[in-house]
RNA sequence: GGCCCCAUCGUCUAGUGGUCUAGGACACCGGCCUUUCACGCCGGCAACACGGGUUCGAGUCCCGUUGGGGUCACCA
């Protein structure tokens, strides 16, 4: 049984590199009919860890990213949660020190860090003399009376070198003589993270440790922790990490006003600045930042969108295939065709697939996801729900790939807003409707849709072809006079659909309202 | 700095010694369509980091240089 794991920390958002590393473990365990195991690598200082976690459970689930065994489903194999697994942590330290694998080390600070200076000065690499090394029960009491406490360090060996086999990199070697003596419990006896991963990895069976690159040169210390305890070495493959926008940087998310100079990031986050600020949503805090994925929930963006193009981001089929359904990456996935090198996270090209496969999106499954944007927006407040339903349904239709993110129906506040209140673009009204003549071809047209029967899009460009006819001028001389009367402002749906869409009615007084404001 | 990793168009990538005058996608530029915007269609620009080998033949194998990155905690 093919087991693998993400284990996140509860910092309360999900970092886009994290996501693209849960999918390839995710993927991975579905093809093979195996498990994917969630693990929370929370440390018992962390406070509020409940909180923090919840919006990572939610990304996740969003995103269609389902686990087996973790937080909210449980498994055999729990807890799941790091910080409850301590006593498997400290039996694996006793066990070590039993074997010699590991010893109680009685240094100070300031006395380590003495041997790592004099290394650096006489530019030799730093190895620990192990001169506080409790060698024998004596030492320690000695020590203890004087009023030191120990950390247990790994008796790292000092020659030869680890070698693994990685399923991304091929056959990797490192010198042992590069290696610390590394503390794997504090004086206060809780384990540090290196310890734990490795012991809570083979009490969860894993099988398959599939992880960041960042843990490549973390492993030879692992793998000296799994033999030591007699454990059978996973299967290691470390993906390369994601780069930021336009260099070979890693992604981060604290580097979000740096990131804004790049003018197509620029661009996907002020798409979704504009959003969040029509529904209220906090702009400021950690979370709202591209390259943590709460921020494509709160614009709208489909998730499967978001998927597709992560898994393109260090893996590929082939030389053309770009769109694949969950299905397909399943049955496609191999870590032999991921990338060694790091991938740099592109805007546009998200974009692109976003927009690819919101235009797909039949009707009926896409206005479900933009009347809540509506709703939160606050606006059609006085129509009832089936109402409302079929206004967003109406101008879905017109406004086809117009609208690109569920979030983009805020485009559109003309179609919701009472005739009186329709805000009017003063450019576009001086440019448009004070343009000579177009006031008075507005108002003869105006009296004709008065009367006109049944007021659907197509009569009314019957209407209109037959005025041009009739008036012997051109489209271009009413229909932008027309719009900016009607809907406030230059660019918008198709005319026709428009106008049908607001009805006869709210036609006739919104080009009445501004021919008074003339 | 030590150790380790990486290196094809601006970006994601295909390419596993000959079919590569290097293919696809996004972006960009030009044109067409058009009531605005968006879409769509047609066309275009654009890459094997450099230097040595190996070989009849190298983007593809080897070495070096350069560049980039990761990592060196009583963080995870």
């Amino acid at each position: 049984m093919i087991r693998t794991r993400f284990a996140p920390s509860p910092t309360g958002y999900l970092h886009i590199g994290g996501v693209r590393t849960a999918l390839f473990n995710w993927l991975f365990a579905r093809q093979h009919g195996g498990q994917f195991i969630l693990r929370i690598d929370d440390t018992d200082q962390q406070r509020n860890v409940t909180e923090a976690l919840q919006p990572i459970l939610d990304g996740f689930r969003w995103l269609g990213i389902d686990w087996d065994e973790g937080p909210d489903v449980g498994g055999p194999y729990g807890p799941y949660f790091q910080s409850q697994r301590q006593t498997r942590h400290e039996a694996a330290v006793k066990q070590l020190l039993d074997s010699g694998h590991a010893y109680r080390d009685y240094a100070l600070p300031e006395e380590l860090q003495a041997e790592r200076e004099a290394a650096e000065a006489a530019k030799r690499p730093f190895t620990y003399s192990r001169r506080w090394m409790a060698q024998t029960e004596a030492d320690a009491a000695r020590w203890e009376a004087d009023g030191r406490a120990a950390v247990v360090r790994l008796k790292m060996p000092r020659t030869g070198s680890c070698r693994f086999h990685d399923q991304i990199r091929g056959d990797v070697e490192f010198q042992w003589s590069q290696e610390q003596d590394h503390v794997i419990q504090r004086a206060d006896g809780t384990c540090l993270y290196h310890l734990a991963n490795v012991v809570d990895d083979h009490d969860f069976a894993i099988t398959h440790v599939i992880r960041a690159v960042e843990h490549l040169s973390n492993t030879p210390r692992q793998v000296f922790i799994a033999q030591s305890l007699g454990y059978e070495l996973p299967q290691y493959a470390h993906l390369p990490y994601v780069a930021e926008p336009g260099s070979a940087n890693k992604l981060s998310k604290r580097k979000l006003d740096k990131y804004l100079k790049h003018p197509d990031f620029k661009k996907l986050y002020e798409h979704g600045l504009r959003i969040a600020r029509a529904i209220g949503h906090a702009t400021t805090g950690e979370t709202f930042n591209p390259v943590i994925v709460d921020f494509y929930r709160t614009v709208g963006y489909l998730p499967s969108a978001l998927v597709n193009y992560l898994l393109l981001l260090g893996w590929s089929l082939d030389d053309k295939t770009e769109q694949f359904t969950r299905a397909e990456m399943i049955e496609h996935f191999t870590l032999e065709r991921v990338n060694k090198s790091p991938a740099s996270f592109d805007p546009l090209k998200l974009w692109a697939f976003q927009q690819r496969e919101m235009v797909a999106l039949p009707l009926d499954q896409k206005v479900p996801l933009l009347v809540p944007f509506v709703r939160q927006a606050g606006w059609g407040a006085a129509l009832r729900p089936a109402e409302l339903d079929d206004r967003v349904r109406q101008i879905a239709g017109a406004a086809g790939d117009r609208i690109k993110a569920a979030g983009d129906i805020l485009d559109y506040p003309e179609f919701f807003c009472a005739d009186e209140q329709l805000v009017m673009e003063p450019k576009d009204v001086e440019k448009r409707l004070r343009k000579p003549g177009a006031a008075e071809l507005l108002r003869r047209f105006r009296d004709m849709l008065a009367e006109l029967e049944p007021f659907d899009a197509a009569t009314v460009e019957a209407l209109l072809r037959s005025f041009l006819e009739r008036e012997q001028i051109q489209i271009g001389e009413i229909i932008h006079a027309l719009r900016v009367a009607t809907t406030g402002k230059s660019v918008g749906l198709g005319m026709f659909d428009a106008l049908a869409i607001l009805g006869r009615q709210s036609t006739v007084q919104r080009i009445d309202r501004a021919l008074q404001l003339l």
